[in-house]
DNA sequence: CTTAATGCAAACACTTTGCACTCCC
DNA sequence: GGGAGTGCAAAGTGTTTGCATTAAG
């Protein structure tokens, strides 16, 4: 947590980057979440921070590769720090909105198979997976 | 590509609904396409529709089944004809933009494995999936 | 003739941008 | 004190909605 900020630190430094206010705050924030936070949630927490400074500084940490963004649904996109965004890939149901996190490994084999069959190389992190969690598709039958 | 209206037709009649002008083009505008289309091309092509009624025909189609649409990467949500959306995915490289469509059927083992391990139904068709093309990958490695 | 479908304009959600001001280095 | 960072307002996409009008059944 801490250690994001200063390597956020380090590497803007290196890249004639400051580190202001909303820059700091923002870093902070999403390191502090154990999961993804949209621009919005980081917006409400940090009230004295503008919203545009909030994207300016998502954008600028994504470029720097500190942080991540992902697709959940439709919707806002969500961050969280980058070397959790590619440990983990999120299934989202799309009945009742929940979205968990299973272990980039699931998809090993798919991307070794997409690899060799398709000469494409899989980032499946980008996009979450959409689906039914066995619980809501059985209420949609029985609902019926 | 007729048979899709034909069946549009009966299944709107049976849930009480009419078929105008919009409805009829915009099926047959997506029918007609072998790919994924949006909705700003359809209203190109069809410039006496309005785009709400293109949005709304769409919608309706989607509810019907006959029709499902699928987020290719940022930017506007494609649509498609919803036997060959369920029948294929899409690859979508992060550099040049290109989309390819594979067989569904590359998933199936990784359905089986996330239902078995997370008892979760996967729909992998609603979003593609991003990543680079090898030759892609090649390129930005050579130039940096 | 009744009520669903359409066109149009306005609203909406999310994100980016231009510009003046501020404050980090 | 010079230029990157910030706040604010405004614009930009992509999509939806309210309402009066048209037309399908």
């Amino acid at each position: 947590v801490e250690r994001v900020t200063t390597e956020a630190a380090s590497k803007m430094r290196s890249e004639g980057r400051r580190l202001g206010a909303a820059r700091r705050q923002v870093i902070d924030a999403v390191a502090a979440h154990d999961g993804p936070v949209s621009a919005e949630q980081l917006a409400e927490e940090l009230p004295e921070i503008h919203v545009s400074s909030i994207y300016r500084s998502l954008n600028m940490l994504e470029e720097l590769g500190l942080v991540r963004h992902v697709h959940l649904s439709h919707g806002p996109a969500v961050f969280e720090v980058a070397d959790r965004a590619t440990a983990v890939r999120y299934l989202v149901c799309e009945v009742c909105g929940r979205a968990v996190a299973v272990s980039a490994e699931v998809f090993a084999s798919l991307h070794r198979k997409i690899e060799r069959e398709h000469d494409f190389l899989l980032d499946s992190g980008h996009f979450a997976l959409s689906g039914r969690c066995v619980s809501c598709e059985r209420d949609t039958h029985t609902a019926h």
